[in-house]
RNA sequence: CGGAGUGUAGCUCAGCCUGGUAGAGCACUGUGUUCGGGACGCAGGGGCCGGAGGUUCGAAUCCUCUCACUCCGACCA
């Protein structure tokens, strides 16, 4: 994309609604605009790092065997009636009537829906184990919507649901579930720490948060630095593999790990003094197995081997996607601006060109911008000033550097604004650096 | 939902107390000089002072109502 004709607004100072970094950035670099209490609207900038985020996310649950379909934001009071969640949910769940004076509803999440299109179909234990997200808007009227996209009270999230006919089968479901968001986090360039979660009116016995590192993180954590050396990611591991992927899941969730909430001084004093970690963290995903909670109340069951119907065993599992553009700029900043991890990076490489109008400046900048898939090029004709600062502001990896000067004596400026770096390369290095 | 605030130019804010022709910086437009890291000069455009009602000769300013938004707490992907 051209900045030229790019409709990337950035701002030099800082909107007073936004009180943290992550929000004030994405305002300020041009991501996003409120359009009401916690209803953002997502421009180029934000919305390309947002589908980054989004096509990772269905990667990694397509490859754990998950399943994608989509339904509908709004949805019919009745299914709600049925688990009994339509009263119990209270104020929080938006309600709205049709012409018809029907009761619908802005979907808060999707438990109720998907069951009854899994009731509708599954007839047999043969038609499970299976596992079926969508990754949707979703409302939650909030009381105090903050933090910009953080506590948004309209939000994208990506909730799977899986069903088994076994509990055992679903605790397995539960732990390709827990491996896949782990992988998730970590292709993100994100430390997430599993930590053991309450359930919450989803209701349940197991559940895992997925908490996010960061100094400015809304919940302090306590967790063994033994996170911080194992392998998170299970790199051999595979998801069919029940006896492998237990261990691991045992392995992992033994360590100590806790949001203040659920903290337990007696056995972090048991974590030796050494490795106790403390910071702040940002919830990202949550994981739950419930059972048959709602398999039972909306009457899912299938036909077992032996002819009986089963209640199959249900779990869910969610990850807030537009929260995790927020938590990546959190855990991922400086005073200058954002620092995109490399996997989420709307643009991989701006090219800025310090002369615009000059022969040499221009053909080397559009070579370079020619060849790089994902880069912005910086072509706008003010000084030279600015440009760095957004480019700073904005946040893409790799900065490559045009001028006079350069250009005579063969090489670019490549700056790499995780680390800072900046060095004089050939064109030709430049490009091999960037592409990798 | 309890408490505290704020609505004046695209953004940050002044003006309000003590009523009398709506301001600054940044941004924007034109122009010239600049240009290797958030320039400078000159000339401009842009406001139903959140909305409604009231008081007054006269309201951004005082009063009432209302709407929106923000912050602190209790709650959450």
């Amino acid at each position: 994309m051209r900045l030229s004709r790019a409709f990337l607004p950035t701002l030099k100072e800082t909107p007073a609604e936004a009180t943290i970094a992550s929000h004030r950035l994405m305002l300020r670099a041009g991501l996003v605009r409120q359009t009401s209490a916690g209803i953002y609207a997502w421009l180029p900038l934000g919305w390309r790092v947002l589908q980054k985020i989004e096509q990772i996310v269905r990667e990694e649950q397509d490859r754990a065997g998950a399943q994608e379909i989509l339904m509908p934001t709004i949805q019919s009071a009745e299914l709600w009636r049925q688990s009994g969640r339509y009263d119990a949910y209270g104020p929080e769940m938006l309600r709205l009537k049709d012409r018809h004076d029907r009761e619908m509803l802005f979907g808060p999440t999707n438990e109720e829906m998907v069951t009854d299109i899994f009731r509708s179909f599954a007839k047999s234990y043969r038609d499970l184990p299976r596992n079926l997200y969508h990754i949707q808007w979703k409302f939650r009227d909030e009381v105090r919507p903050r933090f910009g996209v953080m506590r948004g009270r309209e939000f994208l999230m990506k909730d799977a649901y899986s069903f088994d006919v076994t509990k055992e089968g679903a605790q397995h479901s539960y732990r390709q579930m827990l491996l896949a968001y782990l992988r998730t986090f970590q292709r993100m360039g994100l430390k997430a720490v599993p930590m053991r979660a309450d359930t919450g009116p989803i209701g349940g016995n197991l559940s895992h948060e997925f908490i996010v590192l960061a100094e400015t993180g809304e919940s302090a954590v306590f967790y063994d630095s033994d996170y911080e050396n194992f392998d998170l990611a299970g790199s051999d591991l595979s998801y069919d593999n029940v006896e492998d992927l237990s261990a691991f899941f045992n392995q992992v969730t033994s360590m100590y790990a806790a949001t203040d909430e659920m903290h337990d001084e007696k056995a972090w004093s048991a974590v030796p003094e050494m490795r106790r970690r403390q910071g702040r963290g940002i919830e990202v995903g949550h994981i739950f197995f419930f059972g048959t909670k709602y398999s039972e109340k909306m009457g899912l069951s299938v036909q077992s081997s032996d002819g009986k119907p089963v209640v199959p065993e249900m779990g869910s599992y969610g990850i807030g996607i537009s929260r995790l553009v927020g938590a990546t700029i959190e855990a991922n900043h400086d005073e200058a601006g954002i620092k995109w991890p490399d996997a989420v990076a709307p643009f991989r490489a701006v090219v800025i060109n310090l002369k615009q109008g000059d022969a040499a400046c221009d053909a080397l900048s559009e070579r370079l911008y020619a060849a790089i898939p994902d880069a912005l090029y910086d072509d706008r004709t003010e000084r030279a000033g600015p440009k760095f600062a957004d480019a700073d502001l904005m946040g893409h990896p790799w900065q490559v550097v045009i001028g006079p000067r350069g250009v005579a004596a063969g090489v670019v400026e490549l700056k790499r604004r995780a680390t800072g770096e900046k060095q004089e390369v050939s064109p030709e290095d430049a490009l091999t650096k960037i592409l990798g």
